[in-house]
DNA sequence: CTGTTAGCGCATTCAA
DNA sequence: TTGAATGCGCTAACAG
């Protein structure tokens, strides 16, 4: 039998009709070429390569030995149809600009690569068939993760759910779908309140309600705080997330159609635009109007004043994903529950707050990011740096009060930063 | 032996010792059972799972009813290793801060997709042993693309190079590996002649020319200007890539023992830092100091003066990646001579352009992005837009002469992206 | 047009 | 400690 295999490979060095291309996907080594050169059976290389331990030594270093003369790398594809799981997870995003994105990938790649997956990502913009792409991908990895849940039709996530664990990362709870998230209304709720601090009572709402299930929670908590309060909020201006809408809407700013005192934007991209045209038309930021953001990216530090915001544990997110991901695989049970990672105000100058540089701001922490509940014979999780332990303790979707810091301008931004990096 | 097979699946429903993480892996459902529900063989279910438009017309439909009563999906690796190749390509990437990593990221999955490729993404920030991650990578894809020659050890690349093909992006090329990057000396030159074109003399090169091969050819280009002009560069001022730096950087020039009227950075954040922090210091850019950068960041748009930089094609340097990789896989030579895209200069306002509005400005046109050669058979390739030839012609390093934009503050930052979205 | 038959490369019993 | 045999799910000749 393994004669005839180990013929068949020899012949075939060279397959007539068959491409070079062909070569190009695997070269000739195989176990059965390595336990040939080295004189023993394809059952012990494979043994010396998981490192079973029950070979002896000269043995093993005889088949090691034939390994690297031959050049010999293992088909990926064979050991995964043998042992029948990929370790591989499937990650489906929208797109990739701004940071939000670009942290989530760094932190479920870093997490998975921790727990031994490999991870294929799947962007969906300008796919066609998002459902066919999904069902493409599904063929290749044990599990899949979906950030919001416009990436991925209902109907998708549904049908996948049967086969294979998914997990949808800031997106709309579906039943039966694992999710994680980070909290928004709260926040939102503490945002909103800080501005209307500041005596501001003609506070607008910038963003889309109804555009995704975040933007929806932000918006409640800026009713939420204006109730809590006695005041009636105002109706939303509902933009769509599109680059340039924050023109537009600075356009009917000056133009009066619209009267504010104070604007809370969806995100930073739209709060930075709108600002910009605004002090361009010579208004003041935060004098004639404030104007605050969410996301906390990169430009939010550099502008003046500098935007104020609300930043989200993006990379804990996608290392939670992940990690759910993977024991989810190995057989641990869905949690019905939502997790929701708790998010940090970061106070800066265009709430209305003066900019007056302070003393040293102390580096931002990353507040109780905890994570998930480790089931039995799952591997550990991740370093200190943050809390931990297993538990499902008391306040499982509603972390912690969001928190505060108050930073100002420049001076300094890489503080801010310092957390973010390893 | 079907039959052997069928008794197989049936009894192996739930094999005793085995987890459920295993059902979790691959849902019994295979040809073998479709084919037995369907009444036919798994040759004819192969068949009309990839439409090889050869089997009746009810007999196709019988087999369509029973994949989807069984809700039957094929499983990749048993495919992969049929046919030999993984229709996926390895991404290998530092981390992903940043514009960017995403849009390369973005232009690789986008054209990889198309041409029916999965992407699996592998960053190296925090990995213990590179190598051996990009080996385990390579184990499931056909090809394998490196951003930055730091991202991968030379000795891995030329392991892997022999068995798949590799690609260096914006790295530098080593021998026998294909590459392709933005070019860097020649609009560094045109940057810096720009400049000093503005009557400054004192210029410095603000990063590490021998950190990356990028930055080294961007002094390359900063010195040759100078030289054109008969006029003697002085040292580049050597600073990491860390966050931060600018700060430093800063300071030095504020405490004097740096003197400059214009500082040409290796990236527009540390344009940026340095700008930020000499301004809160009292200096006045471009007045007292010009400051320019590169890689055209979003926040280069909001900051006033507006960052003078340059735009790489990054988008299409992922894409280009992609095709080629393709290509290579499907029997295509490697091309010897590194494939370079032009790039763009933007003036802005921080080089020392008054920044009065004009004329709104044209549209931004992605210029002279010259897609690879086509060998015979490969698919079509990108729009036009642009010229190509593969020859390796006079200039083949240097594309074309960088294009420039003048663009003023804020006003439409918009504009400026449109090219950028689909 | 359809069924039979061999592998693809590896992991994994079961014996020896 | 080692080898032989079997199967993972699918594709691809080769017959009929």
């Amino acid at each position: 039998m393994a004669t005839a295999r180990k013929q068949a490979q020899a012949g075939a060095t060279t397959p007539p009709g068959v491409s070079v291309a062909h070569a190009a996907a695997h070269n000739g080594a195989t176990i059965y070429s390595v336990a040939e050169r080295a004189g023993v059976s394809i059952a012990t290389v494979s043994r010396v390569l998981q490192g079973a331990g029950t070979v002896s030594a000269k043995t093993t270093q005889k088949v090691l030995d034939a390994v690297d003369q031959l050049d010999y790398v293992p088909l990926g594809a064979a050991r995964s149809l043998a042992v029948r799981h990929h370790e591989a997870h499937g990650l489906v995003l929208p797109e990739l600009s701004g940071p939000y994105y670009s942290e989530l990938l760094m932190g479920f790649e870093s997490r998975a690569a921790e727990l031994g997956q490999s991870v294929t990502l799947m962007l969906t913009e300008g796919k066609a068939d998002i459902a066919r792409s999904v069902r493409q991908l599904a063929t290749h990895v044990d599990a899949i993760a979906v950030l919001g849940s416009a990436a991925m039709p209902p109907a998708v996530a549904k049908a996948l759910h049967g086969k294979k664990p998914v997990i949808i990362i800031a997106g709309a709870p579906q039943d039966g779908i694992e999710s994680v998230g980070a909290e928004n209304a709260h926040s939102a709720q503490k945002l909103t309140e800080h501005v209307l601090g500041h005596g501001r009572r003609h506070l607008l709402f910038v963003g889309d309600p109804d555009g995704a299930p975040d933007i929806s929670d932000r918006h409640a908590g800026f009713v939420a705080a204006h109730r809590a309060q006695g005041l009636e909020p105002a109706e939303p201006v509902r933009v769509p997330f599109r680059e340039g809408e924050g023109e537009a809407v600075a356009e009917r700013i000056l133009a009066g159609e619209i009267t504010a005192d104070a604007l809370v934007c969806a995100n930073d991209e739209l709060a930075l635009s709108i600002m910009s045209h605004l002090q361009d038309a010579g208004r003041d930021v935060p004098g004639d109007i404030a104007v605050v953001g969410w996301d906390d990216v990169m430009t939010s530090r550099y502008v003046r004043p500098g935007m104020t915001t609300v930043r989200q544990p993006v990379r804990e997110l996608g290392a939670l994903a992940a990690e759910r991901l993977h024991q989810r695989v190995h057989g641990a049970e869905l949690l019905a529950a939502p997790r929701v990672l708790p998010t940090q105000v970061i106070i800066r100058g265009s709430c209305g707050c003066d900019a007056r540089p302070s003393t040293p701001h102390p580096p931002a922490r990353p507040d109780g990011i905890r994570p998930p509940p480790v089931p039995p014979g799952a591997p550990d999780l991740r370093p200190p740096t943050n809390s931990n332990s297993p538990t499902n303790s008391t306040n499982s979707n509603t972390p912690e009060a969001p928190s505060y810091h108050h930073l100002h301008p420049p001076k300094s931004p890489a503080r801010l930063e310092e957390h973010t990096r390893k």
